[in-house]
DNA sequence: CGGAATCATGCA
DNA sequence: TGCATGATTCCG
């Protein structure tokens, strides 16, 4: 006779380990604050980086560390393509974005042996940037987190204007989807595509940077699952697929969607093998907007971040110069600091002759 | 938000 | 003297 069941506990929650599975990669897993990692050796880069981002207050366990919490990170920021309106931008709330890149730097991954890893010297000068795989941005909640995302081994070769462009972009939205999904999983990863060469035959080729011959991968992907609530048994996902050349505005993220299966063929990897036996998943692009920011609306923010770090009134002026020459109309949160930055700098600078004269 | 480069400083 | 860190300035 079978004992009877006691009445179990609440049950813990799950990490996304335990529920969907990871990538299989046969590589070593390796525990990383705030990150998961495969790291691959031979091209001195990760092959994925997974995170989970959730506006849960309580974030999910992995190997015993914690995985992303934005549930307090940078309301400002994440308000900011939300809500078109009045109080779109809120103040930022230092007490919860403690991290500041300011205070990082690029170094290789301690945990690595030098022997497998990129250096800085590799990428200096070389045409390309040290691209994050999981994003500074999204650990702005612990310094260490953010410090780590600036190992070498979360860092590939990617193209200036990809960076900070699309890439960037696709990261925002990212971040974005934690308005209006309770939990969102992202693993990220560079990956050499073959072409076809002109005798119709076809191969892989890349180049490499530096003494340590770092691999610099022809497209990055980003795999997203998301789900509305806890509870919730369908899940929305999608796989993309992005080059890594410069990539401009008027481009849109659907452009660059593909099949789960096809980014698994191509990558080798399985994402979260547990999901498709249990749980249907639907077209992220469908389920939410897969919208990326518009130019306008990017450099106002950019014009908001620089207005911010103004230290003369000769650049304050200068940033709303370049907005009114691209004819981008400031809006009311810009307007706002503009004239905040003009009094704080004004008088400073009265002071600072008050105190000349003194002198 | 994402980067780079340059110069200054501070410590062993 | 060399290296790590900080401050500043530049760009998309």
């Amino acid at each position: 006779m079978t004992p009877r069941k006691r009445a179990e506990p609440e049950p813990v929650q799950k990490s996304p380990l335990e529920e969907f599975g990871f990538p299989q990669s046969g590589e070593e897993v390796r525990q990383y604050i705030g990150h998961a990692l495969s790291y691959d050796q031979a091209k001195k880069t990760p092959r994925w980086v997974i995170e989970h981002l959730t506006k849960e207050k309580i974030v999910v366990p992995v190997f015993q560390t914690v995985l992303l919490n934005l549930q307090n990170v940078c309301q400002q920021y994440l308000s900011l393509h939300v809500g078109k309106g009045q109080g779109s931008r809120r103040k930022l709330d230092l007490q919860t974005c403690i991290a500041d890149r300011k205070h990082c730097r690029f170094k290789p991954d301690p945990n690595i042996p030098q022997l497998f890893s990129a250096s800085n010297e590799d990428y200096l000068r070389s045409g390309w940037s040290r691209g994050h795989m999981a994003p500074a941005g999204d650990s702005k909640y612990s310094t260490e987190a953010m410090a780590e995302t600036f190992y070498l081994s979360n860092i590939v070769p990617q193209n200036y204007e990809n960076n900070a462009g699309f890439w960037n972009r696709f990261e925002m939205y990212c971040r974005d989807l934690t308005q209006r999904f309770h939990d969102v999983w992202i693993v990220s990863g560079p990956l050499p595509l073959p072409v076809q060469n002109e005798d119709g035959k076809k191969s892989v080729s890349y180049q490499v940077i530096g003494s340590d011959d770092v691999a610099v991968p022809t497209h990055l992907y980003k795999v997203i699952l998301a789900r509305r609530k806890p509870s919730d048994e369908t899940l929305a996902g999608g796989a993309f697929i992005v080059p890594n050349v410069p990539i401009s505005f008027q481009h849109q993220l659907p452009e660059f969607q593909v099949p789960l299966e096809t980014l698994e063929k191509w990558s080798g990897l399985v994402f979260f093998p547990q999901v498709a036996k249990s749980k249907e998943v639907k077209n992220i692009c469908e389920e939410d907007t897969c919208k990326l920011i518009e130019l306008e609306e990017f450099k106002l923010y950019i014009a908001g971040r620089s207005m911010k770090n103004a230290r003369s009134l000769q650049k304050v002026e200068k940033i709303m110069l370049e907005l009114r020459e691209a004819n981008i109309k400031p809006d009311q949160y810009l307007l706002e600091l503009y004239e905040q930055k003009k009094n704080e700098l004004e008088s400073s600078e009265t002071i600072a002759v008050r105190a000349g004269r003194k002198g």
